[in-house]
DNA sequence: TGCCAGGCCTTCC
DNA sequence: GGAAGGCATGGC
């Protein structure tokens, strides 16, 4: 089933589907490909048109439209939240520009929970090959088309796998806190629809009582699972990039900057630290 | 070989 | 409560 979408402007696939919130998108013969939930996905783009190919599925048509809208996050006036932030803060214009077209999806809590805990300490190439070979193990099979793909594994099974059992993925040290996630998810000692009601702070004290899950891990979480805005996740790359723009080079500590980027941005922080990522990380690679 | 990657945990003051 | 080390793995 295809469905398209016209008058959609900015959208810069690549920066949204390849630019480190997801990690589950494939560049495969000009278009992205991918799996959402249970579902195939072929997206393009271009002209101001978004085409999105789903594999037939149970869900109806309006099911489908409402949930790409929701995951591509459609019904949001980004060129309008770009031209305010320029215009606010001309310091990022040309982050802003370069970026221009990045969005911020609407994924699933639990996947991107165990993606972000994987994250920690670790490349993005390498965070994507962990999280194929995690679902390719223990996810459930989709064919589409000649070709099997593979749904993200549930709680439960991951809850019930052994360190040793889970270093096939070669995840490394990560496997433990993995193990444990999934444990409390599955049993209920964490709820990750509770976490959706709760403010961006007590959300963040909620979610680093998971081993693996520090602060800049929740702000991942927060800001990419349950759309928390002003949420600011720090990482090497947003660090560097804050002290350049606003500290002339000075090192401060992580809870200085996230402290700074709240005052500075508010409920517009999670965009800002998107597009400053997208642009300080291309530029070394 | 050494250093770094969308950090976190433990230990030690 | 803040500063250091350690940590699996892969790429350069």
């Amino acid at each position: 089933m295809l469905y398209v979408f016209e008058n959609i402007r900015p959208f810069n696939l690549k920066a949204v589907l390849d630019g480190g919130q997801a990690f589950r998108w494939k560049e495969e013969n000009g278009r992205f490909v991918g799996i959402v939930k249970n579902r195939f996905l072929a997206v393009d783009y271009s002209e101001n048109t978004l085409s999105v190919e789903i594999n037939e599925s149970s869900s109806s048509k309006e099911e489908d439209i409402r949930f790409i809208m929701d995951y591509f996050d459609l019904d949001r006036d980004y060129l309008t939240l770009e031209e305010e932030l320029t215009k606010e803060y001309p310091e990022l214009k040309k982050a802003i520009e370069d970026g221009s077209g990045n969005r911020i999806l609407h994924q699933d809590p639990w996947e991107t929970l165990i993606s972000f805990i994987i994250s920690a300490n670790n490349s993005i190439p390498n965070i994507k090959k962990v999280i194929e070979r995690l679902c390719e193990k223990y996810g459930s099979p989709i064919d589409y088309k000649g070709k099997t793909y593979y749904t993200f594994p549930s709680p439960d099974a991951l809850s019930n796998l052994s360190e040793e059992e889970i270093s096939c993925t070669r995840c490394g040290f990560r496997g433990k806190y993995i193990i444990k996630a999934a444990k409390m998810v599955q049993s209920g000692e964490v709820d990750l629809r509770k976490i959706e009601k709760l403010d961006t702070k007590d959300a963040v004290k909620e979610l680093i009582k998971i081993p693996g899950v520090g602060v800049k891990v929740a702000g991942c979480i927060l800001l990419f699972a349950y759309r928390k805005y002003d949420s600011f996740p720090v990482d090497v790359w947003i660090k560097r990039a804050v002290e350049e723009i606003y500290f002339d080079g000075c090192q401060k500590n992580i809870k200085e900057i996230i402290d700074f980027a709240r005052k500075k941005f508010g409920e517009r922080a999670g965009f800002v630290q998107q597009y400053l990522f997208y642009y300080f990380r291309g530029k070394s690679i």
